[in-house]
DNA sequence: GACTAAGCGAGACGGTACGTCGCGTCTTAAA
DNA sequence: TTTAAGACGCGACGTACCGTCTCGCTTAGTC
């Protein structure tokens, strides 16, 4: 009548999935780890033993999505790839369940240093990485000027797109990306078109 | 003839001052209506009669704090009169309880839109215009150049700052505003000075 | 635009004739005199100059449907009498608001001594002197026994109808005083009819 | 396979004994889940979970005092069974805390269709069946008439009880059930003594 | 094949804070 | 002076989830 045979995983990706659907419904907030085992009917404690807080819930979900988005390795100058990256994340943030869940997470993701130092981690490092990448072979090809920041271009990108998402209010629009990558670049390229 | 507009002050700022120390201490997860009640004798139904909710106890307390630091009027070229415009902001997030709300803040204002929409009225509307004002007399001096949009330089600037704060971990360094601009402004600048 | 110049006496009408349509529909229970003042208009303040309490204007409006009941003078035998009285108290419970007030209303008149003063005074001691007139001319025109206690066959009328009222939790038939009346009456009677 | 029936114990006894204790003081209306639980230590949302008002938790009470004057097998004639019945009731009401409860309680009985069944239920038709038991003996041992209404009788009985308590505002004095039964029951005695 | 050990369901429990209701008191200003 | 208007402190409400805990049950892995 109960006490699943099978191993501590299926437990886990029931959860996991059944989380996904509440935070797409109804946000962090409405996320609940008493809902969550009314709806899969996992035993609370058995939920607790995997994950600690509902936030760490939510991260398990944010660290899922990020990781089905595979990295397909870009081509192309340095704008095309930039743009290919920040596209991605953009898309991530406008088209899933992603746009609500960080929105939901950002405040304790920047409160709580566990959670914070998890999503640097499996997020933000990525990101950094990436960046570099591209700057560095921008730079070898004498595309980008050779004292380019990485690290600041990179927050450049990708505040001006979570500063809309989370402050400003607005809409993310498809294009999003196009238009920053194109406002900053003339900034860092050797030779601005125009 | 109702609405008596001298009655309200006593209590509202007894409240707000203790919620600014509570914030200090705790943050806005240790922000509640409850303990501010309790700390100032202030009754909870009181509190419940001026503010919502913690969240928006915690707004005015942004605001509060927002409308002190006066904008002072800058003057000088277009990147001395950016940088000022986003150093004050820095600082203000850098040195006083500020950061630690917005830190806590940020998931509210980006959930819910009554709360967004306020923030956004009071605090963001005021930034779009000083870039704005500040990018107009550019393009007049000759100094910046005509397509220059200011709704994104103003999602640049700011949105690198907040994305440090929140999402990449890092400290604001006192240089930030220095950087952030000197890193974009070539991208509007007529004559990039190199 | 307000203020009424005239007496204390329209606002008390006003008062507890939406006293009365509040009672009807929702019980003691719901009458609050904040609700009062919404309905009415008339301000809290008035309304506890005249009324120390909900208990006590709900009670006044039991005076006021008590009074309205003008106490028909009967005649007949000592049986018509007391039906006739009893059937008065049955029928008012039975197809007025009284029955609901009373329902919500009893305890706080066994419990606060002022108002159960005030209902006995008001109300009780009527039934009390009416059950005692009958009883005496029925004793003197030979039809009662001497010894009949008038007292405690006022409380054996009164007492079945709000037992049943009360605790019974059946409905008041319109054939109950007459039932009641026939039941008890033989232990009185020198001659019972069978 | 659930809902031990072992736990839940301790606690319900600690909370119901400490209302009653509170019942004494303070009647109904100083009864509050939040003060019990208070003075029990026992969490708040415990007692909710067993008991889903305060006029429940006192009826639980009602309830226990009930069944622990356990109904003796009394024995003699109709009279002195029927006096025995009232009498167990009246010197319940008079000595104990039970007059102070139902008073505080009769309302929410009448009013609270919910707690009137279960007071109906556990508490009102253990006498009805007591009396009717009564009468069938009476009439089968020729000492009541064979119309003899058991139903009406119960009413009358412990009506002019309940309405002195309640609404008539006088002492139960210990002989009442004597007198009461005395008074009433030569209308159903096929020989009345005189 | 019996016997532990682990994982699990079920859910009681203490606890914090929530946001609400209605009370009765009080102050202010207009009429 | 009486009133309307309404702010205020207060007590209690009933609810939502939290995270901890104890309790058997049920399979596995080990002997």
């Amino acid at each position: 009548m109960s006490g699943t045979p099978t191993s501590n995983h299926a437990h886990r990706d029931v959860v996991l999935e059944t989380a996904r659907l509440i935070l797409a419904d109804n946000g962090v907030k409405g996320l609940t780890i008493e809902g969550v085992s009314a709806r899969t009917g996992v035993a609370k404690t058995t939920i607790y033993r995997r994950f600690r807080s509902k936030q760490e819930l939510a991260l398990a979900v944010v660290r899922q999505m990020t990781a089905e988005v595979v990295a397909v390795e870009q081509h192309g100058n340095s704008r095309a790839r930039l743009v290919a990256v920040l596209e991605r994340a953009v898309t991530l943030l406008r088209t899933t369940v992603m746009g609500k869940v960080m929105k939901g997470l950002v405040s304790d993701i920047a409160t709580d240093p566990e959670l914070g130092a998890a999503y640097h981690r499996e997020v933000i490092s990525l990101r950094v990485t990436t960046v570099h990448d591209i700057v560095q072979d921008g730079v070898a090809s004498g595309e980008l000027k050779p004292e380019t920041d990485a690290g600041i271009l990179h927050e450049l990108l990708f505040g001006a797109v979570y500063y809309r998402l989370l402050l400003n209010g607005g809409e993310l629009e498809s294009a999003m990306a196009d238009r920053i990558v194109d406002a900053i670049l003339p900034a860092f390229l050797i030779h601005p078109s125009h």
